[in-house]
DNA sequence: CTCTTGACCTAGAGCCACTCCAGCTCGCTA
DNA sequence: TAGCGAGCTGGAGTGGCTCTAGGTCAAGAG
Protein backbone atom coordinates (compact mmCIF):
# COMPACT_ATOMS: atom_id res chain seq x y z
CA UNK A 1 0.00 0.00 0.00
CA UNK A 2 1.18 3.33 -1.27
CA UNK A 3 1.72 6.25 1.90
CA UNK A 4 -1.43 8.27 0.34
CA UNK A 5 -3.52 5.23 1.30
CA UNK A 6 -1.70 4.53 4.55
CA UNK A 7 -2.58 8.12 5.23
CA UNK A 8 -6.24 7.91 4.14
CA UNK A 9 -7.00 4.34 5.66
CA UNK A 10 -5.41 5.37 9.28
CA UNK A 11 -6.61 9.09 9.54
CA UNK A 12 -2.96 10.24 9.86
CA UNK A 13 -1.17 12.67 7.60
CA UNK A 14 1.77 11.56 4.91
CA UNK A 15 3.71 13.90 7.00
CA UNK A 16 2.69 12.14 10.22
CA UNK A 17 3.56 8.94 9.52
CA UNK A 18 6.63 10.23 7.78
CA UNK A 19 7.27 11.21 11.33
CA UNK A 20 6.28 8.34 12.90
CA UNK A 21 8.70 6.39 11.30
CA UNK A 22 11.63 8.83 12.19
CA UNK A 23 10.53 8.97 15.92
CA UNK A 24 11.28 5.06 15.46
CA UNK A 25 6.98 4.41 16.53
CA UNK A 26 6.80 2.00 13.03
CA UNK A 27 8.81 -1.05 12.70
CA UNK A 28 10.52 -1.00 9.65
CA UNK A 29 8.60 -0.38 6.33
CA UNK A 30 9.74 -1.78 3.24
CA UNK A 31 10.29 0.30 0.22
CA UNK A 32 9.22 -0.46 -3.30
CA UNK A 33 10.61 1.21 -6.99
CA UNK A 34 12.14 4.75 -6.67
CA UNK A 35 12.57 4.01 -2.64
CA UNK A 36 8.62 4.35 -2.15
CA UNK A 37 7.36 3.14 1.03
CA UNK A 38 5.32 -0.03 1.21
CA UNK A 39 2.91 -0.55 3.78
CA UNK A 40 1.54 -4.21 4.64
CA UNK A 41 -1.41 -4.82 5.84
CA UNK A 42 0.09 -5.11 9.33
CA UNK A 43 1.80 -2.10 9.12
CA UNK A 44 -1.50 -0.34 8.37
CA UNK A 45 -3.49 -1.92 11.76
CA UNK A 46 -0.51 -0.66 13.12
CA UNK A 47 -1.14 2.60 12.05
CA UNK A 48 -4.88 2.70 12.38
CA UNK A 49 -4.42 1.62 16.11
CA UNK A 50 -1.42 4.86 16.86
CA UNK A 51 -3.97 6.68 15.14
CA UNK A 52 -6.73 6.58 17.53
CA UNK A 53 -4.70 6.52 20.71
CA UNK A 54 -3.42 9.50 19.64
CA UNK A 55 -6.33 11.48 18.69
CA UNK A 56 -8.10 9.96 21.83
CA UNK A 57 -4.77 11.97 23.50
CA UNK A 58 -2.10 9.62 24.46
CA UNK A 59 1.14 11.31 25.17
CA UNK A 60 3.99 10.86 22.67
CA UNK A 61 6.20 9.53 25.18
CA UNK A 62 3.47 6.47 25.95
CA UNK A 63 2.93 5.63 22.31
CA UNK A 64 6.89 5.65 21.82
CA UNK A 65 6.63 3.13 24.95
CA UNK A 66 4.32 1.16 23.68
CA UNK A 67 5.66 0.90 20.10
CA UNK A 68 9.36 -0.41 21.86
CA UNK A 69 6.77 -3.12 23.16
CA UNK A 70 5.47 -4.02 19.82
CA UNK A 71 8.65 -4.16 18.21
CA UNK A 72 9.71 -6.62 20.79
CA UNK A 73 7.07 -9.21 20.07
CA UNK A 74 5.17 -11.77 21.84
CA UNK A 75 6.95 -11.40 24.91
CA UNK A 76 5.35 -8.30 25.57
CA UNK A 77 1.67 -9.06 24.92
CA UNK A 78 0.80 -8.64 29.10
CA UNK A 79 2.65 -5.55 29.13
CA UNK A 80 0.77 -3.98 26.12
CA UNK A 81 -2.60 -5.37 27.36
CA UNK A 82 -1.66 -3.25 31.03
CA UNK A 83 -0.74 -0.10 28.33
CA UNK A 84 -4.45 -0.56 26.42
CA UNK A 85 -6.31 -1.02 29.61
CA UNK A 86 -4.56 2.15 31.59
CA UNK A 87 -5.82 4.21 27.87
CA UNK A 88 -9.17 2.87 27.89
CA UNK A 89 -9.69 4.38 31.56
CA UNK A 90 -8.35 7.50 30.28
CA UNK A 91 -11.19 7.34 27.62
CA UNK A 92 -13.43 7.25 30.30
CA UNK A 93 -12.17 10.46 32.08
CA UNK A 94 -12.00 11.67 28.78
CA UNK A 95 -15.82 11.26 28.27
CA UNK A 96 -16.37 12.62 31.62
CA UNK A 97 -15.20 16.12 30.52
CA UNK A 98 -17.08 16.16 27.51
CA UNK A 99 -20.07 15.21 29.22
CA UNK A 100 -19.36 18.06 32.20
CA UNK A 101 -18.55 20.43 28.55
CA UNK A 102 -21.47 19.31 27.19
CA UNK A 103 -23.87 20.28 30.55
CA UNK A 104 -22.14 23.61 30.70
CA UNK A 105 -22.99 24.22 27.22
CA UNK A 106 -26.66 23.54 27.64
CA UNK A 107 -26.38 25.66 30.84
CA UNK A 108 -24.48 28.60 28.93
CA UNK A 109 -26.76 27.85 26.36
CA UNK A 110 -30.51 28.66 28.54
CA UNK A 111 -29.35 31.51 30.09
CA UNK A 112 -28.23 33.14 26.68
CA UNK A 113 -31.93 32.53 25.70
CA UNK A 114 -33.36 33.68 28.91
CA UNK A 115 -31.12 37.06 28.53
CA UNK A 116 -32.24 37.48 25.20
CA UNK A 117 -35.78 37.17 25.94
CA UNK A 118 -35.21 39.41 28.94
CA UNK A 119 -34.25 41.96 25.69
CA UNK A 120 -36.84 41.00 24.04
CA UNK A 121 -38.94 41.83 26.63
CA UNK A 122 -37.72 45.04 27.93
CA UNK A 123 -37.57 46.33 23.91
CA UNK A 124 -41.77 45.31 24.21
CA UNK A 125 -41.62 47.13 27.58
CA UNK A 126 -40.10 50.14 25.93
CA UNK A 127 -42.15 50.87 23.11
CA UNK B 1 -9.01 36.21 43.80
CA UNK B 2 -5.53 35.35 43.38
CA UNK B 3 -3.93 33.99 40.27
CA UNK B 4 -3.40 30.88 42.20
CA UNK B 5 -7.22 30.52 42.96
CA UNK B 6 -8.43 31.23 39.30
CA UNK B 7 -6.21 28.95 38.17
CA UNK B 8 -7.19 26.12 40.91
CA UNK B 9 -10.80 26.76 40.20
CA UNK B 10 -10.66 26.82 36.27
CA UNK B 11 -7.79 23.90 35.76
CA UNK B 12 -6.13 26.20 34.05
CA UNK B 13 -2.49 26.86 34.74
CA UNK B 14 -1.37 30.31 36.18
CA UNK B 15 0.45 30.73 33.07
CA UNK B 16 -1.53 29.66 30.75
CA UNK B 17 -4.08 32.23 32.23
CA UNK B 18 -1.10 35.11 31.77
CA UNK B 19 -0.83 33.82 27.91
CA UNK B 20 -4.96 34.07 27.43
CA UNK B 21 -4.56 37.51 29.30
CA UNK B 22 -1.69 38.15 26.85
CA UNK B 23 -3.26 37.29 24.01
CA UNK B 24 -6.54 39.38 24.81
CA UNK B 25 -8.71 36.33 25.50
CA UNK B 26 -9.70 37.67 29.10
CA UNK B 27 -11.00 40.94 29.89
CA UNK B 28 -9.39 43.40 31.40
CA UNK B 29 -7.99 41.99 35.01
CA UNK B 30 -8.32 44.53 37.86
CA UNK B 31 -4.91 44.40 39.84
CA UNK B 32 -4.41 44.75 42.84
CA UNK B 33 -1.51 45.31 45.61
CA UNK B 34 1.75 45.17 44.22
CA UNK B 35 0.39 44.69 40.78
CA UNK B 36 -1.06 41.41 41.34
CA UNK B 37 -3.94 40.38 39.23
CA UNK B 38 -7.49 40.31 41.54
CA UNK B 39 -10.05 37.97 39.15
CA UNK B 40 -13.72 39.11 39.65
CA UNK B 41 -16.62 36.35 39.81
CA UNK B 42 -17.40 36.95 36.51
CA UNK B 43 -13.76 36.66 35.57
CA UNK B 44 -13.47 33.46 37.01
CA UNK B 45 -16.57 32.24 35.31
CA UNK B 46 -15.04 33.23 31.69
CA UNK B 47 -11.78 31.37 32.44
CA UNK B 48 -13.98 28.00 33.55
CA UNK B 49 -15.90 28.43 29.75
CA UNK B 50 -12.65 28.82 28.08
CA UNK B 51 -11.13 26.27 30.05
CA UNK B 52 -13.71 23.67 29.57
CA UNK B 53 -13.93 24.62 25.49
CA UNK B 54 -10.09 24.06 25.36
CA UNK B 55 -9.98 21.36 27.12
CA UNK B 56 -12.69 19.58 24.65
CA UNK B 57 -10.48 20.85 21.67
CA UNK B 58 -11.77 24.36 20.53
CA UNK B 59 -8.96 25.79 18.72
CA UNK B 60 -7.54 28.68 19.44
CA UNK B 61 -8.65 30.97 16.47
CA UNK B 62 -12.35 30.11 17.25
CA UNK B 63 -11.54 31.28 20.90
CA UNK B 64 -10.61 34.07 19.92
CA UNK B 65 -13.42 34.96 17.99
CA UNK B 66 -15.66 33.82 20.76
CA UNK B 67 -13.42 36.32 23.13
CA UNK B 68 -13.61 39.47 20.95
CA UNK B 69 -17.77 38.63 21.06
CA UNK B 70 -17.73 38.31 24.35
CA UNK B 71 -15.88 41.64 24.72
CA UNK B 72 -18.55 43.43 22.55
CA UNK B 73 -21.17 42.67 25.35
CA UNK B 74 -25.10 41.91 24.85
CA UNK B 75 -24.93 42.74 20.72
CA UNK B 76 -23.65 39.69 19.90
CA UNK B 77 -25.29 37.01 22.00
CA UNK B 78 -26.64 35.48 18.87
CA UNK B 79 -23.28 34.87 17.72
CA UNK B 80 -22.20 33.30 21.30
CA UNK B 81 -24.63 30.98 21.15
CA UNK B 82 -24.20 30.02 17.71
CA UNK B 83 -20.49 29.64 18.63
CA UNK B 84 -21.31 27.22 21.73
CA UNK B 85 -24.24 25.30 19.24
CA UNK B 86 -21.44 24.87 16.91
CA UNK B 87 -19.08 23.54 19.71
CA UNK B 88 -21.47 21.33 21.02
CA UNK B 89 -21.54 19.24 18.10
CA UNK B 90 -17.77 18.97 18.20
CA UNK B 91 -18.46 17.24 21.55
CA UNK B 92 -20.45 15.06 19.25
CA UNK B 93 -17.87 14.38 17.21
CA UNK B 94 -15.04 13.72 19.59
CA UNK B 95 -17.30 11.24 21.32
CA UNK B 96 -17.97 9.40 18.34
CA UNK B 97 -14.13 9.03 18.16
CA UNK B 98 -13.97 8.11 21.78
CA UNK B 99 -15.75 5.31 21.07
CA UNK B 100 -14.62 4.38 18.15
CA UNK B 101 -11.53 3.80 19.91
CA UNK B 102 -12.83 2.31 22.78
CA UNK B 103 -14.33 -0.55 20.96
CA UNK B 104 -10.88 -0.80 18.95
CA UNK B 105 -9.06 -1.38 22.25
CA UNK B 106 -11.63 -3.63 23.34
CA UNK B 107 -11.22 -5.64 20.11
CA UNK B 108 -7.22 -5.93 20.80
CA UNK B 109 -7.77 -6.83 24.17
CA UNK B 110 -9.83 -9.48 23.45
CA UNK B 111 -7.31 -10.62 20.68
CA UNK B 112 -4.37 -10.42 22.83
CA UNK B 113 -6.28 -12.57 25.42
CA UNK B 114 -6.74 -15.09 22.61
CA UNK B 115 -3.02 -14.95 21.32
CA UNK B 116 -2.09 -15.22 24.98
CA UNK B 117 -4.54 -18.57 25.78
CA UNK B 118 -2.87 -19.84 22.67
CA UNK B 119 0.59 -19.61 23.65
CA UNK B 120 -0.66 -20.75 26.81
CA UNK B 121 -2.05 -24.22 24.77
CA UNK B 122 1.19 -24.27 22.80
CA UNK B 123 3.05 -24.26 25.59
CA UNK B 124 1.13 -27.46 27.54
CA UNK B 125 0.86 -29.26 24.06
CA UNK B 126 4.62 -29.16 24.13
CA UNK B 127 5.08 -30.49 27.62
C1' DC C 1 13.07 46.36 62.77
C1' DT C 2 15.34 43.40 59.87
C1' DC C 3 15.18 38.81 57.64
C1' DT C 4 13.18 35.17 55.34
C1' DT C 5 9.71 33.09 52.81
C1' DG C 6 6.67 32.58 49.29
C1' DA C 7 3.30 34.24 46.08
C1' DC C 8 3.28 37.03 42.32
C1' DC C 9 5.30 39.89 38.37
C1' DT C 10 7.51 40.40 33.25
C1' DA C 11 10.06 39.18 29.17
C1' DG C 12 11.69 35.82 26.73
C1' DA C 13 13.51 31.05 25.71
C1' DG C 14 12.26 26.18 25.07
C1' DC C 15 9.38 22.25 23.83
C1' DC C 16 6.15 19.00 21.59
C1' DA C 17 3.73 17.30 17.87
C1' DC C 18 3.06 18.22 13.98
C1' DT C 19 2.89 20.85 9.23
C1' DC C 20 4.82 22.99 5.43
C1' DC C 21 8.41 23.94 2.03
C1' DA C 22 12.20 23.56 -1.42
C1' DG C 23 14.29 20.91 -4.37
C1' DC C 24 14.88 16.43 -5.86
C1' DT C 25 13.76 11.41 -8.30
C1' DC C 26 10.83 8.32 -10.49
C1' DG C 27 7.28 6.04 -13.58
C1' DC C 28 3.70 6.94 -16.69
C1' DT C 29 1.21 8.61 -20.75
C1' DA C 30 0.55 11.63 -24.97
C1' DT D 1 10.80 13.44 -24.69
C1' DA D 2 8.35 16.41 -22.23
C1' DG D 3 5.29 17.04 -18.77
C1' DC D 4 2.71 15.46 -14.84
C1' DG D 5 1.87 13.64 -10.33
C1' DA D 6 3.19 11.00 -6.44
C1' DG D 7 6.77 10.29 -3.51
C1' DC D 8 11.38 11.34 -1.33
C1' DT D 9 14.60 14.06 2.19
C1' DG D 10 16.21 17.60 5.35
C1' DG D 11 15.01 21.39 7.55
C1' DA D 12 12.25 25.55 8.77
C1' DG D 13 7.85 27.20 10.76
C1' DT D 14 3.64 27.05 13.91
C1' DG D 15 0.39 26.60 17.83
C1' DG D 16 -0.24 26.27 22.38
C1' DC D 17 1.60 26.14 26.03
C1' DT D 18 5.53 25.66 29.84
C1' DC D 19 9.62 26.94 32.04
C1' DT D 20 13.35 30.12 33.55
C1' DA D 21 15.73 34.17 35.13
C1' DG D 22 15.56 37.87 37.58
C1' DG D 23 12.91 40.76 39.84
C1' DT D 24 8.89 43.15 43.59
C1' DC D 25 6.23 43.06 47.58
C1' DA D 26 3.70 41.66 52.21
C1' DA D 27 3.58 39.34 56.19
C1' DG D 28 5.18 36.61 59.92
C1' DA D 29 9.38 35.05 62.83
C1' DG D 30 13.06 36.30 65.62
Amino acid sequence: MRISEAASTSGLSIDTIRYYEKLGLLPKIGRGSAGRRDFSAENIEWLVLLSSLRETGMPMAQMRQFARLYQQGNETLSQRRAALLDHAAQLEKRRTALDRCAELLAYKLKRYDELAKGCHEDYCRRR
